[in-house]
RNA sequence: AGAGACAGUCGGACGGUUGCGUGGGGCAACUCACGAGGAAAGUCCGAACACCGCAGAGCAGAGUGCAGGCUAACGGCCUGUGGAGGCGACUUCAAGGAAAGUGCAACAGAAAUAUACCGCAGCGGCAACGCUGUAAGGGUGGAAAUGCAGGGUAAGAGCCUACAUACGUUUUGGUGACAACGCGUACAUGUAAACCCCACUCGGUGCAAGAAAUGAGAUAAAAUGCUUGCUCGGCAUCUCGACAAAUUCGCUUGACGCUAUCGGUAACGAUAGUGCUAGACAGAUAACCGUCUAAUACAGAACUCGGCUUACAGACUGAACUCUUGCA
RNA sequence: GCUACUAUGGCUCAGUCGGUAGAGCACGUCCUUGGUAAGGACGGGGUCACCGGUUCAAAUCCGGUUAGUAGCU
C-alpha cells in the first residue's frame, strides 16, 4: 500500500475517533468520517490485548494486505481507520471478505 | 552401555504471483542492490556523543568491596586464593571491618552480654534453710565460658598435658590474596543485605539530547537564571519562541565483523589480508501458495556500542573430561 | 522511547527503621423489637502478587519476574 493512502498524524487519528461512524462485523470495527484528502485515507489500530509485538505486528500486516487489495475501488474524500477485534487467530480470506462487506455496507464501495 | 560435567554452533532452505522501505541508474515507464535478533525484550549497570553562560570547594546522598590481570569503561570478563556443595569431572559465593562506637536479639529460659534455677561440694544449723566455692551434668534457645580424653581437686574449672579448633606472630615460599612449619594466647555470641567505620568511584540531563535554515510573534523587568538537596564561591545579563501543524542534519564505517599468524594458562592484545551487512518517522522487511524437512520455540530495530538479567521447540559439534556396570 | 510508583481478608486501606497482621464496610450466629432498620455481643475468612538470597527469624532488608497505574512525548 503505497503511502499516499495512509493515515499519518495523531490530529488525524484522534479527528476520526471524535466524528467518525462505525460499521462492524465479528472481525473488524471500521470508523470513517468525511474530509478534504483527496485519495481516501486508512489507518490501523491494533490493541495491547492482542500479544506481544510480534503478534500484533502479524495482524497488522494481514489487515493492511486485505485493505490494499480493494483500495483502490474505495471512494475518495474519506478517512477511515480499522480496529480488528480480539481473536486468537485471523484467516486472510476471512479478513478479506469482512473488509469489502463493511466497504459495501457504509456505502464507500464506488 | 547407562548416568553426568564443561565449552560452543545453528535456530530454516528453495521457487512462484502480488506488494512495502532505503539507496543507485533512468526524462519517464521501469529496473538493479540491500532489508530484524540471539536475545532486537527487561531497562539493571558501564561508556561514546550532545547540551546545560566550564561542572570549583565542603556537607549530605548514591554505588562498589578477597588477590592479580584484561578492558574505552563497568556492578563485566579471565586466572588464582579462601569458604560451601558433589564419590568425581566440576559447580557456586554482595567474600573488607563486630577489639572505633551505637542499636537490635520476640517467645522460651535462672541468666542474652550478663547471670547461680536445679545440681555438685565445704561450712553453719536438730531441721527447714542460710553463707561460700563451682560452669562437669540438667532443661530453654538460632546463640550459654572450646570439643574430646587423661591428670588434678572438697567439688570443679585450659588449672596442667596430648590431639583438634580459633586468633596473633617469627621464618620460608608466592607480585598478591594466602599457604607451610615453629612459637605464644584462649582474649565471653550473632547481626554491617541495621546505623556505621575504612578504601575507591560519582556534576546533571538524555537523540523526544541537540544543531542548521526559514521565522509569525513576545519582552526591556533588577533581580533572575545557571537541570536531585544545603552552604559558600564563580559566571551571565539578552533573550524567549514551533504552540494539535512543517524541513534537513544528528542516522550509521564502527573501541566493527571474518580469516590467518604471533604473544599470553586465559580474558585479551598485536600484525597482515578481506568485507560493508536496516536506518524508518503512524513507522518497511509482508500477503497467498508450492516443494524439501523433524522445521512448530522465544520473539520485531527506532542514536550507537560493551556487558548483565530474563524467555526459548528442535538439531548438532568439540576436548584422549568424570563416575558406575559388563566384556576383553 | 524515557522516568517514577503500587500489589495485604469479598471491597477500601493501616502496619513498611525485622519478632509470628489489624481497622472500617460486607458476611454468619445470637440479643434487642409486635416486625424491620439502627444498636450491642460473638465468630469465620489472609501461602501479605510470584521466585530466590541475607538473617535464629522477612509483609518489612536485597536481587530478579509478572501484572497494573501515573508522568514526559
Amino acid at each position: 500500500m503505497k503511502s499516499i493512502y495512509r493515515l499519518k498524524k495523531n490530529s488525524q487519528y484522534n479527528y476520526v475517533y471524535k466524528h467518525a461512524e462505525s460499521v462492524a462485523d465479528k472481525n473488524i470495527v471500521m470508523l470513517y468520517c468525511k474530509s478534504h484528502s483527496n485519495p481516501t485515507k486508512v489507518g490501523f489500530s491494533v490493541s495491547k490485548k492482542f500479544g506481544k509485538a510480534v503478534r500484533r505486528n502479524r495482524i497488522r500486516r494481514q489487515l493492511k494486505a486485505a485493505v490494499s487489495s480493494v483500495i483502490t475501488q474505495v471512494a475518495n474524500g474519506y478517512n477511515v481507520v480499522f480496529i480488528p477485534r480480539c481473536r486468537e487467530e485471523f484467516v486472510f480470506d476471512d479478513l478479506r471478505q469482512s473488509v469489502v462487506k463493511l466497504f459495501t455496507k457504509s456505502g464507500l464501495m464506488q
